[in-house]
DNA sequence: TTGCCATGTTGCTAGTATAAACATTACTTA
DNA sequence: TAAGTAATGTTTATACTAGCAACATGGCAA
């Protein structure tokens, strides 16, 4: 008897619905197929009942995009928790970063594109909240003065989010992604974050 | 007499006259306002001419980027020129790719983005080939040895790249641009690239 | 001069976002 | 429980976009 189309008027959790169809989609296809039409037809409704949700196709993208970025920093944490030293954690943030990039380019593009409208939900932890956090730590543990730390955060987060993004593209030119390369990465990193010659200290 | 409109109905230069509006607008608002339509009627002609010269929006698009790209290794080019010894080249070279993303914001999101179609021609002066040349330097002024330029490449490209997009972006979270702190990651970068800690030498 | 062909045009189809009006169902309150 | 209201859908319409096919123009070459 059961598995009868009960075809309801009202969806149920349409939003939830979008955002995860937008999700997958993002994963599959990167920003490609995440219009209101393509995520309407998607989840089987009418265009214009996305509107009920969010207030613009921006707007449904940003908050994609957002689940992107909470992904991304669930994986990050995930691999934090598995280390132990100062070092391995701050190195092991770094290749969960980067690896996320090489691992899902879609969602990676996705969760730093498309932010320009704000979020519905608060940024819950997102990717680089959990970055910062790993760079707090090398204070605490003495590793760095906190004086340094505005500068360390840009030069580390800048160094992996540019090779996440050049590895990850489709340039012909982009740097190699081998496991080789990344952890020579992450030491020199290393090294500009605690070696000897940088001004301004 | 003078000054007749003389309508002709062949427009002269289309092909330059489309890339010449696409790169003022993509200076203006980035890549907002770089489709079909959009770039056609800048130059008073019906959509369709554009195809008599580019296969797709997505081939205009392309080759706007690229003009970016070229536009960018000229200002890198020139700030070399600018510099004597090794450091001083090298750090201009990244401080320029940087100016460059904060001066241009939409002419280097652009020439960073839509580089799926390839463009028609071939690749002149681009700023990564510029960067790469650089490093070149360091290992012809022997800083650094032959085998360790690809990583070294990876490494520098990455963080100066990633710093430009960073602190170039919208986001609430990206770092701050002013002198004292590029100074200072590019430090960071000199040392990752010479330092002491790196492996894999 | 004739005619080809590069380069323009219009008209069409299909896809997109989104505003306005209308329909249905869920929830609340007397 | 019945009635009213708010939430959540749908349809219809406008105004964009890319790009195909057919047609028009005019410069250049035999």
């Amino acid at each position: 008897m059961a598995n009868i189309k009960t075809k309801t008027y009202h969806h149920g959790n349409l939003e939830q619905a979008l955002l995860v169809a937008g999700f997958q989609e993002a994963r599959g296809t990167g920003s490609r197929n995440l219009g209101v039409n393509s995520l309407a037809k998607e989840v089987q409704v009418s265009p214009m009942a996305v509107y009920r949700h969010f207030p613009s196709g921006e707007s449904l993208k940003a908050n994609i995009s957002q689940l992107g970025r909470e992904e991304m920093a669930r994986q990050m944490i995930e691999a934090i928790s598995r280390q132990a030293g100062v070092k391995n954690r701050f190195q092991a943030v770094g290749r969960a970063y980067i690896q996320f990039a090489l691992d899902e380019p879609g969602l990676f593009a996705v969760a730093f594109t498309a932010c320009d409208a704000p979020p519905k939900r608060e940024d819950s932890p997102s990717a680089w909240l959990v970055f910062q956090d790993s760079i707090l730590d090398l204070c605490t543990e003495g590793l760095i003065d906190a004086s340094e730390v505005e500068h360390v955060s840009a030069f580390a987060w800048a160094a992996v989010h540019g090779y996440a993004t050049l590895a990850g593209g489709k340039d012909p030119m982009r740097p190699k992604a081998t496991e080789q390369v990344i952890s020579n990465l992450l030491d020199r990193i290393w090294s500009g974050i605690v070696g000897e010659g940088v001004q301004n200290r």
